[in-house]
DNA sequence: TTGCGAAAACTAATCGTATTAGTTAAAATA
DNA sequence: TATTTTAACTAATACGATTAGTTTTCGCAA
């Protein structure tokens, strides 16, 4: 048997996802990496330029795959419905890929081009959503940057494994979820009062 | 003139502080570190068992700084003003202490007596700021989990670099906590309603 | 089929960072 | 002043990423 026989970028890509998200990020290193490909270390920098970018790529899988998730929850739904979906979707993912999310929060390089246009898109999926509320257009960027941090904020929590208290977890993100919708309708009934709204927030 | 003159453990964290919260956590070493204090990396051991345990005591500082931020917010303060004070408080402390934050919430042992106590504090100033909605004792905690899930994302989203149109940050935070606000008045008004609700969230 | 060039593996070496071992000098104390 | 302790130091080790240079394998054209 030939020592060549595999080896391309996506096969080291979907190993190193595989120890990002059974092991934590941190835990991906070039020789664990090579151990399970059963390489020599220096084998892998034929497919890539080293450890910074490989973790890069993660981060660009790991948005993308972000944006699948959100967008097979978002079809077929509207409004408080659609939210409720993408929500669930959101922190499914996160569940499911820790490491891949966990990249994707903290990339080496945030100018990277295909990152951006990632994340971008994900961006103009909630904006859809929210599409359906009428709000303006910079309370609906408001209200994107908003649902963001709730769903980063909750998600990066539990993986951390901060809930500490012994409270059913997927109730407290369902509340959560709904607690924003109800202010989101609130929000949409006294847009002006809002709009108005100095740094003080009063 | 002696070699001895200084260096004790509250030199070597606020240093280390220091390092962590102008340029990153990442960027705090062992040998950086013994530069800035002007002493060999060996001589540290004297004081500290490595780098895990420095991390670990500046996760510690972070969440103690951040109660004492959230509780001076709190002080002669209720409901919707003491919600939105500490919010900002919150915010405030990572914004000057980002790279103490950022220890907080990626600190090498969950398990540490002293950071659980120094957690479990932020968690008992909140639910007393809660109390003032008379909400019941689970609900206002799903809601603890909420505010906190909120204040996380939307920090660490900023620290990151994470929001990239060009939207005044500080309204969009106003706005968000406003919206949750919003959203806890209409849940106090349906509680019963939030109660039974089931996983799905509907 | 054979042999050439590219691709991709390898070994060996380098570098940076954390850490340990063992030594020594300074400070505290008796 | 002599002794003990503390905390610095130098030297050495370990490990991970990375680079240099070499060799093997594969695909393809003569």
């Amino acid at each position: 048997m030939s020592r060549r026989m595999k080896l391309d970028l996506s096969i080291i890509l979907q190993k190193a996802t595989e120890i990002a998200d059974e092991q934590g990020l941190d835990q991906l290193s070039i020789g664990l990496l090579a151990e399970k490909l059963e390489v020599r270390p220096p084998s892998l920098y034929n497919h890539l330029d080293g450890l910074h970018e490989l973790k890069q790529k993660l981060a660009i899988q790991g948005v993308k795959k972000l944006h699948e998730y959100m967008l097979q929850a978002a079809v077929g739904r509207s409004s408080d419905d659609a939210i409720r979906a993408i929500s669930k979707a959101y922190l499914q993912l996160v569940r499911e890929h820790p490491g891949l999310y966990d990249a994707s929060t903290r990339f080496p390089d945030a100018n990277d081009k295909e990152l951006q246009q990632a994340q971008e898109s994900v961006v103009q999926l909630v904006l859809q959503v929210l599409d359906a509320y009428h709000l303006q257009e910079e309370i609906a960027i408001h209200m994107v940057r908003g649902l963001r941090s709730i769903l980063h904020g909750f998600s990066s929590i539990e993986q951390i494994g901060g809930f500490g208290m012994p409270l059913d977890i997927n109730k407290s993100f369902s509340i959560l979820i709904n607690t924003f919708i109800e202010g989101i309708h609130a929000v949409m009934d006294n847009e002006d009062k809002y709009m108005q709204m100095n740094e003080a927030g009063e």
